[in-house]
DNA sequence: ATTCTACTTAGTAATTATTATAAACTGGGG
DNA sequence: CCCCAGTTTATAATAATTACTAAGTAGAAT
C-alpha cells in the first residue's frame, strides 16, 4: 500500500476530513499486507481507540475503496471479504487449509483471450488466483495423518 | 454439468436418498450455466414446489459441492456465493457492471510459480478471472453518457 | 483565537445471509 | 408392506452488513 502521506494528501484531496479514526484505520492498512477482513482491522483499531464503532470501520474501508487505494478481494471460506492494501495489479496464492494470501507480483502479459472467447466484452484486467497448502498447514497436516 | 441421470447415481452411490426435492434441484442445475446464487436457485425451486425449505436448498448444494459435482465461485460485489455447475477445470469471465459470469474453457498450462514465488506452498490449481463490461453493459453505459 | 457548519461518528436498530435445532415425514431396503 | 435412518420443514439463532439519527468535531471563514 502507499505510504501514510500518500494517503492522506488523497483523503484532502478529495475533501475527507482527516478525523482521528481515519488516521488510525489508514496508519493500520500500511502495516497490514495481510489482506484482513473487516473484524480483523476493527480489532486493531480498538486495541489503540476502544470506542472507535464497527460503523466507522466500514465506513472508512469502503470510502479508501471508492478511491481506488484499497481492493476488495474474495476469499472462499473465510468470514466477510477481505481488504487488500496492494491496489496495484498483482496475483494471489491461497492456502486452501487456513486462507493465509500472499501476494504474487509477476505479471502475465500472456493471458489475453481470443476475439470469440471474449464475447464482446471489453476486458480491463485478469486477475490469477493460485490455490496450494502453505508449508505451516503441509507439516500439520502431515503429523495428523501420522497420529491416525 | 454432468447429466442428470449421472448427478443422481453420484447421489446413489454415496447412499442419499433421491427425494423429489433433491431431484428438483438437480434438474434446474444441470439446466442453468449461470453460476447462480442459493436464492436464485431457490426461487426456481419454489415456482415448481413452492413449500420447499431455503435450507433444502442450501444443505443439497453443500451435499453436491461435498461429492465434487458443484463448486463454489466468489463474485465480487453479487450478495453471496455462486455456484458453478461445471465442475470441471476452467476459468471465468465477469462483468464487472452486471455480474454475468461466463466459463472460458481454455486452458493456461504456461501459468507456473517459480519455487522462490510459491514459497514453499505445494501448489494444486491456478485460476484466472477476466474482468470487463459485457456487451448489454456497454450499451446502457454508452446511452447513460449520452443523457448527460 | 473563536465561531460556524457540513461532515463524521457512535450507538442502536434493521436487514440479509447462513447455520442450528428438533419434531414430523418418507425413500427405499428388507 | 414395514420400518428407520436419513430428510424436510419451520423456527430460532448467529453472523455480516447496512440504515438511521442525535451528538460531536475538523477545518474553513471570520
Ligand atoms: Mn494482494
Ligand atoms: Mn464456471
Ligand atoms: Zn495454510
Ligand atoms: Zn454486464
Amino acid at each position: 500500500m502507499e505510504s501514510l502521506e500518500t494517503l492522506l494528501s488523497v483523503l484532502r484531496q478529495n475533501h475527507l476530513k482527516i478525523t482521528p479514526q481515519r488516521r488510525l484505520i489508514l496508519e493500520i492498512l500500511v502495516d497490514d499486507a495481510s489482506h484482513p477482513t473487516v473484524d480483523q482491522v476493527y480489532q486493531q483499531v480498538i486495541t489503540v481507540m476502544p470506542n472507535v464503532s464497527r460503523t466507522t470501520v466500514y465506513n472508512t474501508l469502503h470510502e479508501l475503496v471508492a478511491l481506488g487505494v484499497l481492493i476488495e478481494v474474495q476469499d472462499m471460506g473465510a468470514g466477510g471479504g477481505r481488504y487488500d492494501t496492494n491496489a496495484s495489479q498483482h496475483h494471489h496464492l491461497l492456502c486452501t487449509h487456513c486462507h493465509t494470501l500472499l501476494d504474487i507480483e509477476r505479471d502475465f502479459p500472456e493471458l489475453e483471450l481470443t476475439p470469440v472467447e471474449a464475447c464482446g466484452y471489453r476486458i480491463a484486467r485478469h486477475q490469477v488466483t493460485f490455490y496450494g497448502v502453505c508449508p505451516c498447514c503441509q507439516q500439520a497436516l502431515a503429523s495428523q495423518e501420522e497420529s491416525i
